[in-house]
DNA sequence: TACACCATCCTTTAAAAAGGGGATTTTTTC
DNA sequence: GAAAAAATCCCCTTTTTAAAGGATGGTGTA
């Protein structure tokens, strides 16, 4: 039995290049494509894809956005990621959306095929390259902070000087270190720099 | 009379992608591909594509320098950078060492034909996207890193201090010190948090 | 109300980085 | 082959940060 595919990718090149190489498949049946989420939701009101390629970048939304409404209103329908290499960090929150699998853009016909049929088992799907991006630091362990800690991270950021933000914020440089000492440890961060790096990676700057 | 065409773009679908939208245009001779840079360079060897469609993003060397590179060897091939969105910051540097266009990986099979003829006349094709991007100041000063200087920032990133990078790299200390007095002016960046915010958002790390 | 958490302030010591010089050798570029 | 850039090394001084203590008042919640 065929298993009915649709895809969400604003860049036509891949589109295309999915069609190309998927159009001989015998087990595949091309439901479509949409360039943007809309138009997704749009066309999932008359029809039911059992897999959906799903580009993370879209230009009206986040694929995690998409991927949470599709997930919410057809459980049924598994969604595997689709990103270039360097935009790893969203996969732990495609999984947490209800994304089955994951792929990278450079993934080879095979590749592809292996993932629709491994998600249409029920199981997940990673790409081995993705797999071990996970591993990286990502949103997953971002710690909470404080109002006071972001505020205090954004200007360090900036380049300002314990004296400069206690400055800026009415408090005793004493103050700021404090701060400083708390973002380093939940962060677990060596020193500023260190600190710095992970708090853009987990996207607090 | 048609006008060779190479890819060079280690993601399949996007070969597969143009391979599709072009192949059955008139004026388009379709060379092959490559993976990567150096079996794009073994190719030119023995063949002449007129234009080549080269992803920033290889596998074994930056785009950029691989257009420089084929631009040296041979002048005469007009390069078109390929790129996803989010890689505009090597637009200018792509253009700097002899590329002659600029496509999104998004681009319609109408964009990237207009393109290939644009440059086979000689003239500069960026994508409107692309030329957008171009005005904004932010990612486009990137400064030109040296391969130390960039080894050093993504130490320094990791949370090494200079007696440890010194250590790693074989070092003595003070020219880590060097480094980082680099960076500093480089980046015109007033500490290490703030060139390490920089970096990140100029995607060097 | 008691407890956890936040924000604030303090001291001291040691380590690291910034800022200012200058210098040599090798590699790349013109 | 000369000029420019990169990579390496060194000096000195000052500023900034890290690390490790402890302390106080306020707020929100279990």
């Amino acid at each position: 039995m065929k298993t009915k595919l649709f895809i969400v990718d604003d860049h036509f090149m891949v589109i295309e290049g999915i069609k190309a190489m998927l159009q001989d498949e015998p087990d595949i049946d091309w439901l479509g494509h949409a360039y943007n989420a809309d138009s997704c939701l749009s066309f999932l009101k008359y029809h039911q894809p059992e897999v959906i390629l799903m580009d993370i970048n879209l230009p009206d939304k986040s694929g995690i956005e998409l991927c949470k409404e599709v997930f919410e209103k057809y459980a049924s329908i598994k969604i595997i990621g689709l990103s270039t290499f360097n935009q790893l960090s969203f996969i732990s929150k495609m999984l947490d959306h209800g994304a089955m699998g994951y792929l990278l853009k450079n993934a080879t016909k095979q590749e592809i095929i292996t993932a629709i049929n491994t998600v249409m088992k029920g199981k997940n799907y990673l790409s081995t390259e993705a797999a071990n991006m996970m591993k990286k630091p990502s949103i997953a362990d971002a710690p909470t902070l404080t109002r006071r800690e972001i505020e205090v991270l954004q200007l360090i950021a900036e380049g300002m000087t314990n004296a400069e933000m206690a400055n800026k914020l009415f408090v005793s440089a004493t103050t700021i270190d404090t701060h400083r000492k708390h973002l380093l440890e939940k962060f677990n961060a060596k020193n500023t720099a260190a600190l710095i790096h992970l708090a853009a990676q987990m996207k607090y700057l």
